[in-house]
DNA sequence: CGGTACATTGACGTAAACGTCAACCCGCAG
DNA sequence: CTGCGGGTTGACGTTTACGTCAATGTACCG
């Protein structure tokens, strides 16, 4: 998944805490730019635009510009937790238009649900994994601090010996 | 295939066809060919044999042939789980690798114990947006049920409305 | 008015993880 | 001997998710 690598391979890295726009009236349903929502997520503009192609996005323009809204940014976000989950952009629209649309069809809503439950069935396969995987990596870790501190005693044993054993 | 159980040291041109295992030594350490693996793990032979290109299997050879033991079935089924929780096959394979390795100097046990943290770091978060979709997941399908059961409510005062409401 | 800086639209490139296809080998049933 | 069913090695194709230019537009700055 080569998740985040906390670095963006170029270009420049201005970590400014950008959190108040002025003035800006409190549900003036504020709008973004993409280079805003780039520096937010730490994406590229491209990989962005990228999602506008799939539909996972679709801002509003100023001329030739993108403007993208509250919702595009909730939209974002949670594509970027389906990536993190390991979805596909294909399956993360499906969720999100799923999310988004009423359903009111008797049919529909069937179909709806079936989808959710199989979604879930990943998921709850997914947190089994992690669970178990959690607890591997616990042992190990263990096992980690535990060999480091018998190096350590077997340092203090052998080069300070002199020094008796003091506190357990 | 499976030529002669014990340790035949060249001869595979045994004339004894005494290919029967389950009753013999119950510990001869089962094998298991490149295609059984792949039914029991429902893949193609060639993700197997791709996963030993990455170096995340390296089966025995009988001439030609794979032969996978026990290890090397274990290193699949961690990769299957890795996969599922979106690791890449790299990824997978530092993981797989550091678990078997026993890590003898500290500055290998230190590594080793930064890499177990960031991994696990990355777990939790996913862990997060595990459950907060699973709750989102929930909600959407008692949203769901909720309507069905309003549907088939209307449908049923609709047809048979001279049925005095009966149940609230 | 030229320059700089950012935004957009192609178009092409790339890494990962296989799929697909061809050609070959090999043991054995008929 | 012939065919068949598995297994093996290339080698090339494909999909996903972007990266990387290049050309262009356009707003603003001095």
């Amino acid at each position: 998944m080569t998740s985040s690598a906390s670095q963006s391979p170029r270009g420049k890295r201005s970590a400014q805490p950008r959190v108040e726009q002025p003035t800006a009236r409190a549900k003036e349903e504020r709008s973004f730019t993409i280079t805003e929502l780039a520096q937010e997520f730490d994406l590229t503009t491209r990989a962005i635009r990228f999602y506008e192609d799939v539909g996972l996005l679709s801002p509003a323009r100023a001329g030739r510009n993108r403007i993208y809204s509250q919702r595009d940014r909730t939209r974002l976000k949670l594509t970027l937790r389906g990536k993190r989950l390991g979805f596909s952009l294909t399956e993360i629209l499906q969720l999100v238009t799923m999310y988004e649309s009423p359903a009111d069809t008797s049919s529909q809503l069937t179909a709806f649900s079936t989808a959710l439950a199989q979604h879930r069935q990943q998921l709850e396969q997914q947190l089994e994994d992690l669970q178990i995987t959690l607890a591997e990596i616990a042992q190990h870790e263990e096992r980690c601090q535990r060999l480091l501190r018998e190096q350590s005693e077997d340092r203090r044993t052998s080069k300070r010996r002199r020094t008796a054993s003091a506190a357990s």
